[in-house]
RNA sequence: GUGGGCGUAGCUCAGUUGGUUAGAGCACCGGACUGUGACUCCGGGGGCCGGGGGUUCGAAUCCCCUCGUCCACCCCA
């Protein structure tokens, strides 16, 4: 039996890589003009990094995390999102001496859980991170960054869903009040509603099982409950948005994963993925630097899905520059192909030349199936006149093109189409 | 971790109540056409019927186990 890939580790193959990277140097480069750069950060962090940062009861840390041994038997783990490891890097490289630091990163994640559509036990996020900056401004620029992506690579028919979750100052009141409020209910919760009831209370409000959803009509709502400061925020955040032209919903039922959440949470979701529907999330954490022993730094962040943009763009949005095929035949050619050749790729045009030696009929038949809009032959009849004969695949027509000013002719062929 | 669907040629899939040597379309290779692809015609190569065990004179087909895959639950980007 052949060796197989992992379970849920995935081959990004040529017909989607082209994509793929088309939709990182988008990214980066739009990033590029609201003042992010590109921090490159490791894909094993220790253990604890992710169970300070996400949280201890969250599910990623609890069952999805693939953690082991190292050589010394300290604990390992591969990184399963990316802004524990940001925030590591923040304090430990002391960025925190500039003003705001705005980082974008990509690269593959890692969480155990059973594949389907959109998940994947490798996947790949593209996010990034405002540190420093306490800014309701900052929140709604970076969600107007995110939507000008999405616009700049054609998504179309996406819900930007925002929430508040509140501070330190203002979440316990309100988690007292809805605990006071779901054990009333509790016997119509469902059993792992009950049994997050004193760790995260929050998640029955997002469970989809009918008893939960019936349970929690008329439970208090966090946006209802926020301190002065956290209103003032949102309200300003809201107020920024629509000064950007972006539409949005508030759900006040919307709870994120990990523990580090604080203020502003979002998530946009598409219609086109199927039940893991958010191809984009994040939020504010105002209090992780902290926690994790660097200076008191609010931030903002946020981090999309790979594949689940790719499979929201479909296939047919990217189309890879064309390829001519170069065919030498015969006695002779060799030596005038390698400068022909070369001349044609130091003026950026992708060449193929085929190696084969078999009929013209089957070397214009392998040219066909790579998709080649040109072919050019150099035979005997060729040679003599310092010539190759120039085909249009599409058109079907030839003629003899002398090899000085063939890439020109090429390339102006290749654009006046 | 739980549930359901599906595993037959490179791809998409047929395969009768269990019965000779497992098929089709597309793709691939060659020829018709000795230097011209796509269309046409002719020919050809390709299969541990996902793997293991069982029932049977006989299994792609029935039973059990296992692995893979897809979708959903859960969870999340």
């Amino acid at each position: 039996m052949a060796i197989t890939s992992i379970r849920g580790f995935n081959d990004i193959l040529p017909g989607t890589s082209g994509q793929w990277r088309w939709i990182e140097e988008t990214a980066f480069s739009l990033f590029g003009l609201y003042g992010f750069s590109e921090i490159r950060i490791p894909v094993v962090e220790k253990t604890e990094l992710f169970c300070r940062s996400i949280g201890e009861t969250t599910d990623i840390v609890e069952k999805e995390m693939y953690t082991f041994p190292d050589r010394r038997g300290d604990s390992m783990t591969l990184r399963p999102e990316g802004t524990a490891s940001v925030v590591r890097a923040y304090i430990e490289r002391k960025l925190y001496t500039a003003p705001v630091s705005k980082l974008c990163y990509t690269g593959p994640m890692f969480r155990y859980e059973r594949p389907q559509k959109g998940r994947y036990r490798q996947f790949y996020q593209i996010g990034a991170e405002v540190l420093g900056d306490p800014s309701p401004g900052v929140d709604a620029e970076t969600l107007e960054m995110l939507m000008r992506y999405f616009a700049a690579l054609g998504v179309e028919g996406v819900e930007l869903k925002i929430n508040s979750l509140g501070c330190a100052a203002c979440r316990p009141a309100y988690k007292e009040r809805l605990l006071g409020f779901l054990k009333n209910t509790e016997d119509r919760l469902c059993e792992n509603c009950v049994r997050r009831i004193g760790t995260n209370p929050l998640r029955a409000l997002d469970c989809k099982s009918p008893g939960c959803i019936e349970a929690t009509v008329g439970a208090p709502e966090i946006t209802d409950c926020l301190c002065g400061k956290c209103n003032t925020h949102f309200e300003e955040v809201k107020s920024a948005l629509s000064l950007y032209g972006h539409d949005f919903i508030v759900d006040s039922r919307m709870v994120r994963g990990l523990d580090y959440y604080s203020r502003t949470t979002f998530e946009i979701t598409s219609g086109a993925l199927g039940s893991q529907n958010a191809v984009a999330a994040g939020g504010r954490y105002d209090s992780l630097v902290k926690e994790l022993g660097g200076p008191d730094t609010p931030c903002f962040g946020f981090a999309i899905g790979m594949e689940r943009l790719a499979l929201v763009l479909g296939t047919d949005s990217f189309s890879p520059t064309e390829l001519s095929v170069f065919i030498p035949m015969g006695a002779g050619t060799k030596e005038a192909s390698v400068g022909i050749v070369r001349a044609l790729r130091e003026s950026g045009l992708p060449v193929a030349e085929d190696f084969s030696e078999t009929s013209l009929k089957s070397r214009m038949k392998r040219a066909d199936r790579l998709g080649a809009r040109f072919v050019m032959i150099l035979g005997a009849d060729e040679l003599a006149e310092e010539s190759v004969t120039l085909k249009d695949m599409a058109a079907g027509t030839q003629d003899l093109v002398k090899w000085n000013g063939l890439e020109s002719l090429l390339a102006e062929r290749l654009t006046s189409r």
